[in-house]
DNA sequence: CTCAATTATTTTAAGCTTAAAATATCTCTC
DNA sequence: GAGAGATATTTTAAGCTTAAAATAATTGAG
């Protein structure tokens, strides 16, 4: 055998993974549309009945989801983290929630740039009457699943999430470390 | 000792895991919004790139890419049905991508209702370049994942998909989605 | 302290998205 | 071959969403 060059099977790699000339990702196309199929046609029944039966949008209800779980209440940019959405889109559905009652805005102590919201007590028993069905909803769509389908269904999209976060963290390398911009 | 109810795990009594009335649906909630954040993840970075890359929307993407499958071309409708959005939302579209020159508008043979949109020559050539990036970097977000985590993905979220499928046929009877099987 | 950089939020402009109503055409039945 | 209902598309109004620029307050280095 020669074995000044080992076949070590799929390329080395190294740190900044250049894509292969001819490397193909059909099962990964496949598998990303069939990821958004089913994300779009459950966020699009979920939507449907919210406005059917509450009258409120998803992104009210998600917001709102948020809150719910923060008894101390939220700034304006965790809600946009949490959410994963852009500050200035929060800005607007906050404003929308306070018209409609639903939540409150305060300043937040210690910080003067900054505004904690809060659900208000019309907002959380709204809150929580459409939880109750958004939860059976849920369970609804995922009706055809059993108990190790979830289970592993978790395990591999939390392995997707890592992986996901990877690829974004290697174009957005976490800077501040660097003096790139020369002052 | 009672030996009637076998011990299948953490079974404690407390008042939340209380099934009366009304069943329990966290696991199926927490896989939602575990799907979600996979999903906005990717979405995100794929959108933020092909602006930063090619100045193109990624709803004008998607709406190219059904197009370059179809070289027939493809009326309204059935971009509509394929990319899963409302039929107004496809009218824009498709206006700001003739605009472009990305994309033609010609009326449906036998049919004066309808409208055959097709990928333009500088539309298909700018799709191309796109999509060979769009693979790259689809391929780069599932890189931690291997054959057998896609397999497995592919099928549980087949079941998945038949399984919301069938809970919005309960109240609305539809077709098509953009990840069937096809060529 | 002072000023540059950072952080929190808002504003702006453009585009996306939906639901519902309106328009136009087609198809089918009698 | 009329008219009823279905289908394809557009329009409208409201709201969602983003990126980028602007505003305001905080932090930290010197």
């Amino acid at each position: 055998m020669n074995e000044t060059m080992p076949d070590t099977g799929p390329m080395t790699i190294d740190a900044e993974t250049r894509m292969q000339g001819g490397e193909d990702h059909r099962a990964e196309l496949r598998l990303w549309l069939r990821l958004l199929t089913c994300t779009t046609l459950i966020e699009s029944e979920i939507r449907s009945r919210l406005r059917a039966r509450f009258d409120v949008t998803l992104p009210r209800f998600d917001l709102m989801a948020q809150l719910e779980k923060a008894p101390e209440g939220m700034t304006l940019g965790d809600l946009s983290r949490r959410m994963m959405v852009s500050a200035g889109n929060v800005t607007g559905l906050v404003e929308r929630l306070v018209q409609d009652g639903l939540v409150d805005r305060r300043p937040a102590p210690g910080d003067r740039r900054s505004a904690l919201v809060n659900l208000t007590e019309k907002g959380r028993t709204a809150f929580e009457e459409m939880a109750h069905d958004h939860g059976d909803w849920i369970g609804e769509m995922f009706d055809g699943l059993d108990e190790t389908d979830i289970d592993t269904l978790m395990r591999l999209l939390g392995k997707a999430k890592t992986s996901a976060r990877a690829a974004q963290a290697r174009v957005f390398p976490s800077s501040t470390d660097k003096d790139d911009a020369h002052g």
